[in-house]
DNA sequence: TTGTAGGCGTTATCAG
DNA sequence: CTGATAACGCCTACAA
């Protein structure tokens, strides 16, 4: 409707002043500059994106690539990026690959045709980008992995720190003096998932603790998962004193099949998380957890995204975010059968015949 | 890079034909037609968004804004709407408008030059999109809103129930015995805030009871908020037996307040919330709340968006989905004075001069 | 400094 | 049924 040249016509001016004017790509004298921002204002014109677009083999749109929307840890990293991208005039187009990496390839080839800025994204299962992100990166766009990345991927990306954060929660576990610790692992073939499981790893083997085989489980992010697998950790003998669910949602399932056991947490039981989502302090017993910095990795990865729209070439940058320990009531020292309990339930002390080594005592 | 003429070249036909091909606009005869289609799957040729769009004055984007995508209630909406818009060849672009109109303005405006096929609006506190929305149907782009309304509005809308759930669960807590419940409402100039409470009002006086001013508290959808008034609520003389909360994170705060008085919930308070989130049935305990349809309120928003979007042209639909009660242990009769507590420490009496009416008890 | 023309990739129109 | 051509709105040379 409203296009440049009615604005020029409306100032008395030609075409190209108009553009100058909107773009500042030449200076232009007050007077006319000044009617030509008038009659912008007067209709409320604005350029149209389209053809913008087309002309600049770019537009201001950038492809939001999520396995699923509806997961509870993404809603916070969308809206960092977001907030990066809105204040700096870019737009998201959302889309989500239900982890599945022909959908995703359909989201990819298609949202090219947008000519968009970028793309930020949350790689799906098994997804190979690397071809896709090449093309993208021929026509001038950038595109940034967050949260897991694809296997070989060389690209940008912006990612937490899981294995420190496994460590972390793990190392405070066995301080508490746990020795029996089992993990629920979301889907090993994402590397977020890997890393938290290497970090317990990690920090079990500096203390010299022991992982039976059967104390490492893995399943999907989500509460049925974590109650399977916990109802079958629960009836191990020796049972674990602790278990270090992968995600929040693995220790909701854990915390529900504590719960139809008829065990206490964090009597019988201590349950930490990963995620930290808002939900985790709510429960009763809070949930202790290892906090991602959901938003902020939305928001690092648009700025980086359009670090490299406005021209930044330097070589890949893997940019890894600290995560924060968040110890709350679902963790407690385990309860000693040796001795009698001291509370109503909570008691300490080594189990017998247990290697005690003195942990490192790290502080930080 | 691969355009239309590219195409055209490789099958050795005329751009036009190519056109024909890809849009069906005209019967292709059979050889030529799988040249072109060998020739588009040959060098994976895909369409510019960008040029088609400007071309036909209307792209396959659908905008969608809504208030804030970390509300936990928005994301199954989103999904629901991106569901049917992906599997209709239409993609969705995100804004969050932080309930700021003037930040939900820009937005329209700006998504306007996209030339949306159209958009699904959960309108921000105090929008009037009427002249908005006219704005863009005269463009041919259709504009749903969804969740609440806006002051006037005459639109196509999608939303739930909410007078209706709330005095379902209102009257299921008089059922119980309560006598003394008290209300936490939204933000009162929000639609679904103010029929919630409209709901609690109507189910109160058909049952002959009465809702002392002090028993009715407004306040933000947040945790803090639930908790603040719940504080004020729960020191009040006499004290409700029950508080009906006007969503899951108020009654959350509801939770969070009980518990740091002392007090057991359901022994001493009943809390219902409405929502019905993911987290309210791993609650301890568990949270009675009215189910709302989130997933089908977007996918059904886009549906109608869609039929508007392929000319139908019938008078504005206002599409109500049903809301359902889901019962948790977060409710229960209320304690009678005139009998010993059962439990350990439910203990709760009428204060004296409490009017005792019997209530209709309805069934339905 | 200001105005003008060409083309981005597509679709629609119209002549063959 | 097929093939050439004009527009969609904008930007960017280039000419004045």
């Amino acid at each position: 409707m409203a296009n440049m040249k009615e604005i020029a016509r409306i100032a008395g001016v030609s075409l190209g002043t108009v553009s100058n004017v909107l773009n500042g790509s030449a200076r232009v004298r007050d007077p006319l500059r000044r009617r030509v921002e008038e009659a912008v204002q007067s209709i409320g014109y604005q350029p149209s994106a389209l053809a913008r677009g087309l002309r600049r083999d770019k537009t201001n749109m950038i492809g939001m690539v999520i396995p699923d929307v509806t997961n509870p840890f993404f809603p916070a990293v969308i809206r960092g990026a977001e907030d990066v991208a809105f204040s700096n005039g870019y737009r998201l187009v959302l889309c989500n690959t239900d982890n599945d990496h022909v959908k995703e390839l359909a989201h990819l080839n298609e949202l090219r045709t947008y000519l968009p800025a970028g793309l930020i994204v949350i790689p799906s299962n098994f997804s190979d980008l690397t071809k896709q992100a090449e093309s993208y990166q021929r026509n001038g766009a950038a595109v940034v992995c967050i949260d897991r990345l694809p296997k070989r991927w060389q690209g940008d990306s912006v990612t937490v720190a899981n294995e420190h954060g496994a460590a972390a929660v793990t190392r405070h576990l066995i301080r508490l003096g746990h020795q029996r610790i089992a993990v629920i692992a979301g889907p090993l073939h994402l590397t977020n998932s890997e890393q938290r499981l290497r970090g317990f790893r990690r920090a079990m083997s500096e203390a010299g603790l022991p992982v039976p085989p059967e104390y490492v489980q893995e399943t999907s992010f989500d509460v049925p998962g974590g109650r399977a697998k916990a109802m079958l950790l629960l009836r191990l003998l020796p049972r674990p004193t602790a278990i270090f669910a992968a995600n929040d949602m693995i220790a909701m399932g854990v915390i529900e099949a504590t719960r139809s056991l008829g065990l206490q947490c964090p009597g019988d039981l201590s349950i930490v998380g990963f995620d930290d989502l808002e939900f985790a302090s709510l429960l009763n017993p809070s949930l202790a957890s290892v906090f991602q910095p959901g938003y902020q990795l939305g928001a690092t990865a648009a700025r980086l995204l359009l670090d490299r729209v406005r021209g930044d070439t330097s070589p890949a940058r893997h940019i890894v975010l600290e995560t924060e320990l968040r110890i709350r009531e679902s963790v407690a020292p385990p309860v000693d059968a040796s001795q009698p309990p001291q509370r109503r339930k909570a008691a300490t002390a080594s189990p017998p015949g247990t290697k005690k080594r003195t942990s490192t005592r790290r502080r930080s």
